[in-house]
DNA sequence: ATCTATTTATAATT
DNA sequence: TAATTATAAATAGAT
């Protein structure tokens, strides 16, 4: 999909690592976000770049997904999970299938593509390089001020975040409901304000 | 990408809403094996269809992915993770990073893109519709039969995936290890075989 | 499931 | 590091 056909290996060249990285990333989630949008289903993706940094997606939440799925694995596995009880399916892939499910779960897919953030969070070996830039940082793109430049088409697109957000709160908040679940300070943050309406995130258009 | 641009947003027609999500899950697999492959990143991917089918991907695996991301997550909430300490990276994207890594984690992505298998592994609703053709299973691609119709491409690529699942098997085994992760019997499944020898998965190209 | 016509994603380049 | 552009890929619609 460039100019020219490239073979599906290593990249050895750090900036050219780098920029491919990042493009693919952002198209990986452009494609579930699109996914989401589309069908409903739900996605998490959880990446360690080369850099070893965390870059996650997810709609609703990408503790909704992973939670589910250790749910069902730890179900599967002895009878309700206690401590790690991960399970089976594995790095693979070459399921067919799909439901019905019409009426019940609508749209939502919460990400911010194009904001820059400083990297932290986390403890371990962190060298910075070269190709300085925006570093990342695990924080929440509505926590970001939202004037700067934003085009009509990007406002379209925040609005439309926006509600997706709405939904993926209540929806978080129910799951936490039901789960008791402990999420940290989230909870407290999301409790200031919230409404539970409609649905159907269809202003999303990060990925043109 | 088709005949004609369609608008991102929820599909009600219950044939195309399956159709679309087979494709388009297959697509963001194949787009993960891809920077898996080039950058070396690690990468898990949980969805679950409209019909609450999950389609699992993961390099080296999905749960050393998500262990590492929920344990990375627990050490930030708390000092040491107890019981569900999942944490505060959202439903967003918008991290911009990249470090250095060469030579470390060579790539390894398993996954068979095309192979059918049926449903099954799941305790929930399960209604079968229409569209008849294959169902899906949280199965193992290599627990397939090979023959079948594999053309000399698929073939390299079926090699490749082999060689990918060498490594990640290894990989696998070494988290256990560490982790006394206990995985079903799916330990049981691997103890059979395997060396543990070199690596990168060069040969695969199920994204044709 | 296959097959095109098109739309997208993206490798190179600036 | 953000554009631009030429091409390779992905995929919507149809078979």
């Amino acid at each position: 999909m460039g100019k020219r056909k490239i073979d599906i290996k290593k990249i050895n060249n750090k900036n050219y690592l780098k920029a491919t990285f990042s493009k693919r990333r952002k198209g990986l989630f452009c494609k579930a976000t699109d996914l989401c949008c589309l069908s409903g289903a739900q996605i998490a993706i959880i990446t360690f770049s080369p850099g070893n940094k965390p870059f996650i997606f997810g709609h609703p939440s990408a503790e909704t997904v992973i939670d589910r799925f250790l749910g069902e694995q730890a179900s599967c596995t002895t009878d309700d999970h206690d401590d790690e009880g991960i399970g089976p399916v594995e790095g693979e892939d070459g399921h067919e299938d799909l439901e019905a499910n019409h009426e019940e779960e609508d749209v939502g897919s919460v990400d911010a593509e194009d904001s820059h953030e400083d990297s932290e969070a986390h403890q371990e070996e962190e060298k910075e390089d070269e190709a300085g830039g925006d570093g990342e940082k695990v924080s929440v793109w509505w926590d970001e001020p939202i004037d700067e430049n934003l085009g009509l088409h990007e406002l379209k697109t925040y609005k439309g975040l926006l509600e997706c957000l709405k939904e993926n709160v209540a929806s978080k908040l129910d799951e936490m409901n039901k789960r008791e679940f402990y999420t940290k300070d989230y909870l407290a943050m999301l409790n200031s304000e919230i409404g539970s309406t409609s649905t159907t995130c269809q202003e999303r258009d990060l990925c043109d």
